[in-house]
DNA sequence: CATGAGATGATAACGATTTTCATTAGCAAC
DNA sequence: GTTGCTAATGAAAATCGTTATCATCTCATG
């Protein structure tokens, strides 16, 4: 956390952006969580430290996050974008439980290899891919 | 085009829903589209056709063509829901240039089963997934 | 045809996100 | 410190795709 304090210092400054106790706090609370966090979400939870906080302001700072390499969106299909932390947080894809709506980080090294071959096979050049992977957890099974 | 008309007429009958020339306007222009189609340009063109048409209707029955087994929704994640025919059009990933929008459907068995087996590695009993490879088309890298 | 439930079209409502705009406040230079 | 420039903020309005509402119409069946 104190690294990432650092990177997001270092991209204000280089952008010409400002410092503020909102971008620290959003930020401070943003680092806090593991889960994946919704700007709704987030909103709540920083409320209750500074209840003057506008959600206006939720939203960009978390663009401002991803655009700074701290935040990556996540796009669970449901039409509310989430974030999860990318510093030191490499790519993987997401097993989603349709019961419960528990969600597994993955990665698989040949899926993400084929991929890479596939693209090819049509002359793409790959940059990126969105892969979940939806099915019904363990426990959500014993339930029937 | 035959057949889909028929397993429409006998998914209405078999629930109940009546046939309109609303209704079958909009799943011949569906079933006339090969490529993936969104509700606002289908209502665009329905409206040539018949320019007392409703969106609303459109939206409606492009939801019961899937339910019928005849639309499947794709989500490219631009936050338009797009249609594509389902029927004799099996399950298939999507290729997308971030260049221009194309798009090239694909399969890859291999992906296919080891999602599987990452979601049998957790405990989960895989229902579907959604793949979507981003990279660049070979015109749009030749362009630079 | 009469009747009843489903379908339609116009419009309002929705929910997540973005924009607008007046006001506030970093921060670098004096 | 004070000033001045400009970014940032909060409140509210606007956006946009989609869904809900509701009065009216019309299909299907007897
Ligand atoms: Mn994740
Ligand atoms: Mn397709
Ligand atoms: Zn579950
Ligand atoms: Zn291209």
């Amino acid at each position: 956390m104190r690294e990432e304090r650092e990177i997001f210092g270092k991209y204000l400054s280089r952008h010409n952006l400002r410092d503020t106790p909102q971008r620290e706090l959003i930020l401070d609370t943003f680092l806090k969580r593991e889960e994946h966090v919704s700007a709704e979400e987030l909103y709540d939870i920083v409320k209750k430290r500074d209840p003057s906080i506008g959600q206006a302001t939720v939203y960009r700072n978390l663009k401002l996050f991803s655009e700074a390499g701290l935040a990556r969106e996540v796009d669970l299909g449901d039409g509310v974008a989430r974030y999860e932390h990318s510093y030191k947080h490499p790519h993987h894809d997401h097993l989603i439980c349709r019961g419960c709506g528990k969600t597994v980080e993955v990665v698989d090294a040949v899926i993400e290899e084929l991929q890479k071959r596939v693209a090819e096979k049509y002359g793409f050049k790959l940059t990126d891919h969105a892969l979940y992977l939806y099915g019904n957890c363990e426990e959500c099974r014993k339930k029937e």
